[in-house]
DNA sequence: ATCAAAACTTTCCGCGCGTAAAATTATAGT
DNA sequence: ACTATAATTTTACGCGCGGAAAGTTTTGAT
């Protein structure tokens, strides 16, 4: 009893049960008999007995490592969707290990790579996207099964999943004009990441489709500091020229958040009420976004379901499946908030 | 050349030295002659590889894994001070692994239940504070070295190394005195982090040293969604009694950018510039404090000191060193903004 | 050239577990 | 009660590396 179990030979003889069982169970509960399970499992709560994970992962040939990887965790957008795919991860009987790339290639490349001697049975992996070391990732890809979400590289992986950033556009662009002047569109000149250019050509295809002229305004800046660029860029524009129409359209949250900022600091109004106000919306329902002031009308991702996909999808071909769904896009739910 | 190294016999053959060189050359190249190295690392580039982290950590009596363990990544202050930590782990040749306890008590127990596993070094751990499951963290901490940050658990751990809370009540409340009306302090009634109690004495105390009565708002709310609790609480407050002071100090930024949020909403201006306005000051100098309208004044913590003093007091334990500074407090640094 | 210290090689064992093969036992079904 | 099948036990080996012990070579300083 108070004897201590050091290694799973002590802890068979202790349960009374062989230890190739007790091997077996620990790979996997239900392929032993249920008598049979019940018996080590009681025994391991008497005796608190849990194998050694570097002996066990030493001879499989599959670990249940599973990495995840995320551009930025400074973002609680990734925190949040890191969240839910590790809690499934653990829910599915896996170990996850989060990493951040904290926006740097070489980050990524580095993580990628002290991931090798993970042995991981899966990656799942937002990438950062066009600063990406593609044939890196792609060659990683090749050893090991990856799927991709929030933002995509063109057949790497077994599957993407994230926003119909297209219908983003479209989805924010129809409310806007529906309800005041058609919006022109705020982004970053070299975004760091894919979707931006899908929410343009989205912007830019639901205002043609309705008839406008669209109006696109690339500020400078690069890198992942969004809200400084915006509102540096904000300031740049209204300091300037001025916005060529009374709403604009954020390429994402942050950048909106920037921009409400320099509007601040100009004395420039923002919502949909007042008189000489501009309205302003996002893309992302970031987690302050129903704090900014005014809060800020957004286009939400299905944070839910884009973890669900990923996870499930990766577990799927773990199990044998074959993945047919090579992208899987996700719809985006307006959040009218007051500012647009 | 392109047949490939399958482990560590077969790389000795290749490089002519012999394993157990090569396996000292891994532990701490430092220890084998400078002209072996140069061979080794010289051998490592041509045939690209690398030990076997399993079969390493399997007899080593110390591995070189770290745990870092925070409350919640989607609060941007930890999942900066853990990018900070993480890399100042990663240069001394550790490897960190982050976790976050994600506001609950169950899974920071979790956490350590299954970081026991990967026999870490050592334990770099912000604990959630008042719902931490304070002996089992006790309990770990005989077994394995750990370094608090953030928030201190008395008795626990070899050192803490956080901010003077008590000092940033006299800072800020000092400014705020010496610039109008002297503030009063707005807080979450059962707050999860004892630094809030810190931070409401040295209120208290700062106040009764300028010869002021104090004045303590305690809003209802629970967990970690700082900003809903600030904004609820914010709006009770205005549409009740309002604010006995026309200056409030708030526990943390996030707690100010959900009354900024109220003020906005009440048509409440905010700010030290305008007539009938109120002045809202945070502390911690949240990444998003820049941006909220007005930019909030504050006092920034410290983020580089702390992470450093958890560092390198940890690896200086790990290096046979006593550690004799239980707790080391840095100061916080006023950072005036237009909200107050 | 000499010699002790330092670094290296050779040889060996053990870590804790995965896993294969063969023999044994338990289970379920007509 | 009998059998086919599934589950378990016994036995044995190997994974890739850490690390100890004893012998050999290299180094650097006199």
């Amino acid at each position: 009893m108070g004897s201590k179990i050091r290694n799973m030979e002590e802890f068979a003889k202790a349960s009374g049960i062989s230890r190739p069982t007790i091997s077996k169970y620990f790979n996997d509960p239900t392929t032993v008999r249920a008598s049979t399970r019940e018996r080590i499992e009681q025994a391991l709560e008497t005796y608190d007995y849990r194998p050694n994970i570097f002996a066990m992962n030493q001879n499989r040939k599959l670990t249940r490592n599973i990495g995840v990887v995320v551009p930025s965790l400074a973002d609680p957008f990734f925190a949040e969707i890191a969240r839910n795919v590790e809690q499934r991860c653990i829910d599915a009987g896996y170990r996850p290990t989060l990493y951040s790339a904290h926006g740097s290639r070489d980050q990524e490349v580095e993580i990628l790579d002290s991931l090798r001697s993970l042995k991981p049975a899966g990656l799942l992996i937002a990438p950062l996207g066009r600063n990406s070391d593609k044939a890196m990732i792609e060659k990683f890809t090749k050893k090991v099964p990856t799927v991709l979400f929030d933002s995509h590289l063109p057949d790497i992986g077994l599957s993407f999943g994230g926003s119909d950033n297209f219908q983003f556009g479209r989805l924010i662009v129809d409310y806007l004009c529906r309800t005041g002047e058609p919006p022109c569109f705020f982004e970053m000149k070299f975004p760091a990441n894919p979707n931006a250019n899908k929410r343009r050509q989205g912007y830019i295809a639901a205002m043609e489709a309705l008839g406008y002229a669209p109006q696109v305004i690339s500020v400078e800046g690069e890198g992942w500091a969004f809200e400084e660029i915006g509102r540096r860029g904000g300031l740049d524009v209204i300091d300037s020229a001025g916005f060529p129409s009374n709403t604009v359209l954020c390429s994402n949250d942050r950048l909106a958040i920037g921009l409400i900022a320099a509007c601040f600091a100009r004395n420039q109004p923002v919502g949909f009420a007042d008189e000489g106000a501009i309205r302003i919306a996002g893309m992302d329902d970031h987690p302050f976004s129903r704090f900014t002031c005014p809060p800020l009308t957004t286009i939400a991702q299905d944070y839910e379901a884009i973890s669900k996909h990923a996870v499930e999808t990766l577990f799927k071909k773990l199990e044998g499946d074959e993945v047919t769904d090579k992208v899987v896009l996700f719809e985006g739910k307006l959040i009218m908030r007051q500012s647009a």
